[in-house]
DNA sequence: AAACTCGTCAACCGCAAGTAC
DNA sequence: CGTACTTGCGGTTGACGAGTT
């Protein structure tokens, strides 16, 4: 179908804004709405296509906008919706309210996927080369792709890892369910983020006992196939106590398969890992946390449990013991480039924990489909 | 001090989906 | 149902400032 120009370019001022003409743009909105963005020009006393001042508007003199530098809860939140959606800026910019696509799009070409890249994380991909996260992504992000062995890299001593197999197995198992999963997932997710603020949070003691599977064989699964910065990098960042917090002690790593001890993801963290029914069949991990329906009124579909990964422990950990409400329990813009560069590559590993946990406790085909 | 490079981000462009007629 | 028009989106551009040579 034929299209014309979106305005006339005779007379239509393109270029940056001046403050008149926000204030035009502004005042005219406020008073009588956008309406017709083609006809606003002319009744606003604009010399701007609508398209312009409909950006302008959208861009930066929103009311609602937020201003200023990205938190590291919103950067986490652009990498794991990234890693889902891919470059769908508006649907990133959706779920991060105050912030535009344009804004995200930015940030994201300007700062993350230069992080990434130099952490050595495909940005359009995600993938870590030889690691956990790249087994996970194939899986988890691409359902309609098989997982291929190859995947692993060629590393043959991985593969005669039972425990890695048996993860591949687990993930090879879920390749048929829709990615709408993870998608709600890291919905959830960012909903827990806001709760995190102000509630305690449950402990790994109290999980369901297929989890603790999980968390007996992620850490051998990273062991044998020796990846990337991962464990170097971690290590550091997790000392084996923290003041004011006592690790549970079933929280442990233990290698199944070797003498190697390992530091667990959340070791020395505030938060941990959890599953978090609403039914009345498994008990709340922590009677303090209230349901995510009595708080926002959201309505989990289908599954009537949730699942709390570890993406937002990392932004606790900077300042531990603080308190959880505390504003400063979160890295935000005075953080510096390498502290967020040092989580940035943990966020594949955990943010893809959450979806192999619920797997492990209801397979396809096993109890939750029963339901 | 001038020239150059690089990073940032507001704004533009073209396309496609949605909507009204 | 087809066409004209509007809106929204993602990729790209270019102005500008800061840093470097």
């Amino acid at each position: 179908m034929g299209r014309g120009p979106c305005c006339d370019k005779n007379g239509v001022k393109k270029g940056p804004w001046t403050p008149e003409e926000d204030d035009k743009l502004t005042t005219y909105i406020q008073l009588q709405g956008p309406g017709n963005w083609r006809s606003l020009p002319k009744n606003a006393g604009l010399q701007r296509c609508g398209k312009s001042c409909r950006l302008r508007w959208t861009n930066y003199l929103r009311p609602d906008i937020k201003r200023g530098k990205f938190s590291f809860e919103e950067e986490e939140t652009i990498i794991q919706l990234h890693s889902i959606l891919g470059n769908r800026w508006s649907a990133i910019a959706a779920r991060l309210p105050g912030r535009t696509d344009n804004e995200i799009k930015n940030y994201w070409n300007t700062h993350i996927r230069k992080r990434l890249l130099r952490n050595g994380i495909d940005p359009v991909t995600h993938a870590h080369l030889l690691d956990l996260s790249s087994i996970l992504s194939s899986a988890l992000c691409n359902p309609s792709s098989l997982i291929s062995l190859s995947t692993l890299g060629g590393n043959t001593q991985a593969l005669l890892n039972p425990d890695i197999l048996r993860l591949y197995s687990i993930l090879s198992s879920m390749k048929q369910e829709n990615s709408d999963l993870f998608l709600q997932q890291i919905q959830e997710n960012q909903l827990r983020n806001s709760l995190l603020q102000n509630h305690a949070i449950p402990t790994l003691s109290s999980q369901p006992s297929q989890f603790q599977n999980l968390v007996d064989l992620v850490p051998a699964c990273i062991s044998a196939a020796t990846t990337g910065p991962f464990l170097n990098q971690t290590t550091p960042l997790m000392p084996a106590n923290v003041e004011g917090f006592s690790p549970n002690p079933t929280s442990t790593f233990s290698c199944r398969n070797s003498q190697e001890s390992f530091v667990p993801f959340n070791e020395g963290l505030v938060s941990q890992p959890c599953f978090y029914r609403n039914n009345t069949t498994t008990t709340t991990a922590n009677p303090t946390v209230p349901e995510l329906e009595e708080l926002s009124g959201f309505q989990s579909p289908n599954n009537g449990y949730r699942i709390f990964s570890t993406d937002s422990v990392i932004s606790t950990r900077l300042t531990s013991p603080g308190p959880l409400n505390s504003p400063s329990t979160y890295i935000n813009s005075s953080s510096t480039e390498d502290d967020r560069e040092c989580y940035s590559s943990l966020l594949n590993q955990k943010s893809c924990m959450g979806v192999v946990a619920r797997h492990l406790e209801f397979p396809p085909g096993g109890q939750e489909d029963m339901r």
